[in-house]
DNA sequence: GCCCAGGGAATCG
DNA sequence: CGATTCCATGGG
């Protein structure tokens, strides 16, 4: 695989060469994060802007295989390499996944992965990614987006450029009336249930992610109030880099009805099966409807 | 099994 | 435009 590495460094810009088909747009417009926006610079094909551990970071995108990055070289190395997952070789995840099916799956599956060409599972922090799919519940990205923002600015702390996740120990301290208060509706009870396990030590967060079994995980995360098997797959693969975890929603449910006649086993796809949900449901959900087919 | 629980975005008529 | 639908989970 190409292996990234800093090229430039230049008025705080890092300029990354070998970093494949790494798309900006899909990695951040595919609902697997809720703390990036687009940022307006005329300069870039796509730029965003955004917070994750702590740290705000802005990422632009101009030529194939190069990325830039406004961070120190020490954060890159550090923290982005390994959240972007620039370190994982998708060049041979892709062909292990277009292998796995032949005949019309296949197919499907084909092009499902070119419509998605240059997405990254992005490698989230574990109580933020329970956290945030625990507020996606029942719900749509704008308002997710919009409650996740306030809930940052009130019970994060504020670092530049912004504010970090809270805690869950904020959000005990908060409160379940306040978490309500931030419009969360009927999930307030379920994220203040999450806060107050994982800042007791009730639930390990570290140890679920150490867990050789995806249903122990998956068994842990669920003892929360709230989180069924939907929010449990989509926190392990998005937080827990869990590859192997396949959250089954609407837009699943949707691909598999319409394009695959015998159903589809997750299986198939092995440790990677949660690399092919995001293509189906990248595929299904933002590519596909548009066509009109 | 069935209905309901925030609320706002998306889609429909 | 207003009306309806959508959404993942638990509890009554």
């Amino acid at each position: 695989m190409n292996v990234p590495y800093i090229a430039d460094n230049k008025n705080g810009w890092l300029t990354i060469e070998g970093v494949g088909d790494f798309s900006v747009f899909r990695t951040f417009d595919c609902g697997q994060c809720f703390r990036f926006d687009p940022a307006c610079d005329p300069t870039y094909a796509c730029e965003v802007e955004g917070i994750a551990f702590g740290k705000y970071v802005r990422l632009a995108e101009k030529e194939k295989g190069r990325l830039y990055i406004k961070a120190s070289e020490k954060d890159f190395y550090e923290t982005w390499l390994v959240y972007l997952s620039l370190d994982r070789d998708y060049i041979a995840i892709n062909e292990k996944i277009k292998g796995s099916l032949s005949g019309k799956d296949g197919e499907h599956m084909l092009r499902a992965a070119s419509a998605s060409e240059g997405i990254r599972i992005l490698r989230q922090d574990p109580w933020e990614a329970l956290c945030s799919f625990i507020v996606s519940q029942n719900n749509n990205i704008p308002r997710i987006k919009k409650i996740i923002a306030a809930m940052s600015e009130k019970y994060g702390e504020k670092i530049e450029g912004g504010y970090a996740f809270p805690t869950p120990e904020s959000l005990r301290d908060a409160g379940e009336s306040a978490i309500f208060e931030l419009r969360t509706g009927f999930r307030a009870k379920y994220i203040y249930d999450a806060a107050c396990k994982v800042s007791s030590g009730e639930l390990d967060l570290l140890a679920v992610k150490n867990m050789a079994e995806y249903a122990d995980a998956e068994g842990e995360l669920m003892r929360i109030k709230g989180v069924g098997p939907k929010v449990a797959a989509c926190s392990l693969l998005f937080g827990f880099e869990r590859l192997d975890a396949f959250p089954i929603d609407v837009w699943i449910k949707k691909v598999i009805a319409n394009r695959f006649e015998n159903g589809l086993d997750p299986a198939v796809f092995g440790e990677y099966a949660g690399i092919a949900q995001q293509y189906l449901f990248y595929y299904e959900r933002y590519v596909s409807s548009a066509l009109g087919d």
